[in-house]
RNA sequence: CGCGGGAUGGAGCAGUUUGGUAGCUCGUCGGGCUCAUAACCCGAAGGUCAAAGGUUCAAAUCCUUUUCCCGCAA
């Protein structure tokens, strides 16, 4: 595969394996990727992690703004197949039907579940046991093309998005690149979505990363991980910002109103829901870096803590 | 120059308002107790108080500048 010519679609973290797999076997001759941005306090401009490591390979960016109008210059490269794989814009009908191998999308979940921008911190926030990486023929609507390929992964009891999203990120380069070669020869399946099985992934938004302690405490734990590390789902105690990192479910026979602290020791913070307890075990507090609770108490006294409330806005 | 918080032994903090010998909770190392321990007791090491300059008899503390970190907003 080492003549193919590649032209690779993508942005973020996520993407990022999958470009460096297809840069060691194919011929990548291009790759397209969101507009600079300003991110953060002082506004620098950063580029994307894609355009960083394609900048290292020497490979030439194409960064338009709306890629439904400006995609000639995609076709110019006259690329022989183009992967994408969270690029960030709708991807226009006239560079599907380019290429000779057409468009292939790789995809964070079992589709057609969890179509959309989100699909590993809804499948988590949603408290599904397991998940995966489609490999697909994009079509002109939203992550609805036709399936190539799919691997599972189970979803720990515990496990965040971050934890998940390394590991979907390798297991979708490794799916890309066991795939490849039968849609280069055309042996490969297609498979197309059960509609009838649909679900969104919408992006997550502002008030998505409220943690509302007035709800069961396995939604609170699966949205805590669902969030974590980032944005980062968060609750006020006292006029303050907290953000949760990792925690657990623990059943209990107390009672107290839903975002009580009930108990804090070294091994975390318990907290009431409406039913049983979140157990915190890390957190960030407005201003202050992410600590333990066990990093926490060595700051403060525990009884500080002790009978406040967490709530939300 | 968008708004705000922060930087003090390896970790987390107090001390800064009112300048005057560097403190707390942990961790580490050594010893003790114990059937044993993440528990308890005794002891030790470890900090030019983010950096530079200024004021002062004297600066972690007051003034000026810089760097880095965090939250918000974009």
């Amino acid at each position: 595969m080492k003549d193919l010519k590649v032209v690779f679609m993508g942005t973020p973290d996520f993407s990022v394996p999958v470009l460096q797999g297809l840069i060691d076997t194919c011929n990548v001759i291009g790759v397209v990727t969101q507009p600079d941005k300003e991110v953060g306090r002082k506004k620098e401009i950063e580029f994307s992690p894609i355009k960083k490591l394609a900048i290292a390979n020497n490979i030439k960016v194409l960064q338009p703004e709306k890629i439904r109008t400006d995609f000639q210059c995609v076709l110019d490269l006259n690329p022989d197949i183009i992967i994408t794989c969270a690029y960030g814009q709708i991807i226009p009908v006239e560079i599907l039907e380019y290429p000779k191998y057409k468009c292939i999308n790789v995809h964070a979940s079992l589709l057609p579940k969890y179509r959309g921008g989100a699909p590993i911190h809804r499948a988590i926030i949603n408290g599904e046991k397991e998940t995966g990486i489609t490999i697909m023929y994009m079509a002109p609507g939203m992550d609805d093309g036709d399936i190539i390929s799919q691997e599972k992964i189970s979803i720990g009891e515990n496990e965040t998005v971050g934890e998940l999203h390394d590991k979907l990120s390798i297991m979708g380069k490794e799916l890309l690149l066991k795939t490849l070669p039968s849609i280069i020869d055309g042996t490969n399946e297609r498979i197309k979505q059960d509609e009838t099985k649909v679900s969104l992934a919408k992006i997550i938004k502002k008030e998505d990363e409220v943690i509302d302690f007035n709800d069961s405490a396995i939604n609170v734990h699966n949205k805590i991980r669902g969030l974590s590390p980032f944005p980062g789902g968060y609750a006020l105690l006292e006029d303050k910002r907290v953000k949760f990192y990792k925690s657990k479910v623990e059943k209990t026979n107390i009672a107290a109103l839903p975002g009580t602290i009930v108990k804090v020791d070294k091994t975390g913070m318990y907290v009431k829901t409406n039913d049983e307890l979140v157990v915190i075990e890390e957190l960030k507090i407005e201003g202050k870096k992410r600590l333990t609770i066990q990093d926490l108490l060595n700051g403060m006294n525990k009884e500080e803590l002790l009978n406040k409330i967490f709530r939300k806005e």
